[in-house]
RNA sequence: UGGGGUAUAGCCAAGAGGUAAGGCAUCGGGUUUUGAUCCCGCUAUUCCCAGGUUCGAAUCCUGGUACCCCUGCCA
């Protein structure tokens, strides 16, 4: 509920009391990587609140640095933002276009005594900085003259000097007991190639220097982000506070997003990308927007899963099953049903020597969507799971089973070959008998040979068995091994008329998605697992 | 005694001096030829701990404890 929350009060609040005529909120992500389920939530707060409001929510690329960021990741937001169903505010903006009037903010801190160009090594700069315990020292070049500082401030917009030579810094306090406030670096020098500005700048502000300078450009009233910026807000109002900006937003911090059994870290997925543990950011085993589309999640599933969390400043770890249960929850009311078998053993019935068929319903509660035609004959498949000697609701010799939409069977003889290993079962065929008392038989699914084809099934598993791979010091070490495991089964014809990316519920195992591929004029049909029913 | 935050059920989360909302999960029951879905019901004498103020405290005061963030020229 996007109502119940701090940040709907305060913007509740401010407005009764005339604070503000409209309210802009911003999402300014970086462009060095995909959006993931944890940018879906901050995605969500920001253009979710305005809307009760109103107002506005600009979408800003905040590339204030060449060295990681690139044009393709800030296609692949675009993209992933509209697919979501949010649309920004007019055309979106850039950190980069501001890139001048940052420059100009900044002579102005100089001019005012407030910044000064330090030469230190990186080295030196951490080493008088301090630490927790204790107190940082001040630079050598701390007091320069104004003019000097300006004078060697250009030279570093002309590209004089190399990377790590010189930097701004802002003058406040080494002292601090807030090591933000320790004289923070505002410009540092790059040599890369921006992807927007090219080779004009040589120069690029820090995210504290510029984020609070863009917001106050695009007149954000409430500038939401999460919690471990709450340090940098000081620094964000102390430089706010000494430039000559007429607006200056309210920052307001929320706990990030933790979701159970996978990574979030752009940084650590980057790592999994490069040891081809997955194939790319858009993989169907990852959060990222990208790899949900592909996996099957729908845009509504997503957002609904962020709605119903709570804003809040407490840390949360939520388990990955409650997106899964949004998830399940959609699919549930589109998917037709199908039977499936995943992992194929055979079954003669003796006693049929003929084929019976049998209509049954494509939704089990909607019969709008249709039914269509099943056949029984004496050559089945059931899946493995389903037989099994020591699960007394599962199919063993003399045991009963259901078979669903059909008639009961029972095992009577197990074929095996020289290597002891199972060929086929036999079994008897007997009418359904409706007895007064429940008995509690099992119901299985089953695919006839007549009445089905081979094909493939991808069915993916969590990445991360453990629930907190964040947390873990080799996080490559606890990768789930069998994350992906393709299997060959068999699938009613009936399939072969379904549409691209059809999602089907495969009749108790879950919600699969048809990918059809023609090659030479012939239609290669595969399935990839989406969600598993249930237990 | 570095600074900044956070503690309410298994997981989220309302609550702001008047006697612990809500959601999900669990559990119990019903419908169902998917152990799915759907429907109904139950679930905190107590709010991190210990004192104190008060007729009355999750809320106020005092003192503790635990966890998260900060020592990038990343964001």
């Amino acid at each position: 509920m996007l109502k119940n929350n701090f940040i709907y009060k305060i913007i509740s609040y401010d407005l009764k009391k005339n604070k503000y005529k409209e309210i802009i909120t911003r999402f300014p992500p970086e462009p060095n990587g995909f959006l993931h389920i944890g940018h879906v939530k901050s995605i969500c707060i920001n253009f979710g609140i305005i809307k009760y409001f109103n107002g506005k929510c600009i979408l800003r690329l905040d590339d204030t640095n060449p060295k990681t960021e690139k044009k393709i990741y800030v296609n692949k937001i675009k993209k992933d933002i509209k697919w979501l169903g949010f649309k920004w505010y007019k055309k979106e903006k850039y950190s980069s276009d501001y890139f001048e009037i940052y420059y100009n903010y900044a002579i102005e801190l100089i001019k005012k005594n407030l910044a000064y160009v330090d030469e230190l090594s990186l080295e030196k700069i951490k080493k008088y900085r301090g630490n927790l315990k204790i107190h940082g020292k001040n630079s050598p070049f701390r007091n320069r003259n104004i003019y000097e500082n300006l004078y060697i401030f250009n030279k570093m917009k002309q590209g004089f000097f190399k990377e790590g030579t010189k930097c701004l810094r802002a003058k406040i306090n080494m002292k601090s007991n807030n090591i933000i406030l320790r004289d923070p670096i505002l410009y540092r020098i790059k040599k890369n190639k921006h992807f927007k500005t090219k080779n004009k700048w040589k120069i690029y502000p820090t995210y504290d220097f510029s984020q609070c300078i863009a917001d106050s450009i695009e007149k954000i009233t409430h500038s939401i982000c999460t919690l471990e910026f709450q340090n940098n807000k000081i620094l964000y109002n102390w430089i706010l506070n000494n430039i000559s900006v007429n607006h200056i937003p309210k920052q307001y911090e929320f706990s990030r997003l933790n979701i159970t059994n996978t990574l979030t870290s752009k940084r650590k997925i980057k790592k999994l990308i490069k040891k081809k543990i997955i194939n790319n950011w858009d993989d169907p085993r990852l959060l990222t927007i990208s790899g949900m589309r592909n996996r099957g999640y729908t845009p509504k599933s997503i957002k609904n899963f962020c709605y119903s969390l709570g804003i809040s400043k407490q840390e949360s770890n939520i388990n990955i099953s409650i997106l899964e249960d949004f998830l399940r929850k959609e699919l549930n009311n589109k998917s037709k049903r199908i039977m499936a078998v995943i992992n194929p053993i055979k079954i003669k019935i003796n006693n049929l020597n003929k084929e019976i068929k049998i209509k049954i319903p494509n939704h089990p509660q909607k019969k709008e969507m249709g039914e269509r035609e099943i056949i029984l004959h004496s050559k089945i498949y059931i899946d493995k799971k389903d037989f099994n000697e020591k699960k007394k609701n599962k199919l063993f010799l003399g045991r009963i089973v259901k078979l669903r939409y059909a008639g009961l069977i029972k095992a009577e003889k197990i074929i095996k070959d020289k290597n002891k290993n199972i060929i086929y079962i036999e079994c008897k065929y007997m009418n359904y008998i409706y007895k007064k008392k429940k008995q509690k038989i099992n119901i299985i699914h089953w695919v006839s040979e007549k009445n089905s084809f081979k094909t493939k099934f991808k069915l993916f598993d969590y990445l991360f068995k453990c629930k907190n791979p964040n947390k873990e010091k080799n996080f490559i070490s606890k990768i789930n091994k069998k994350s992906l495991i393709i299997k060959k089964g068999l699938i009613e014809k009936y399939a072969k008329k379904a549409k691209k990316n059809q999602v089907f519920q495969f009749e108790r195992e879950g919600y699969f998605k048809i990918n059809i591929n023609i090659k030479n004029n012939k239609k290669k049909i595969t399935f990839n697992h989406i969600v598993s029913l249930k237990k």
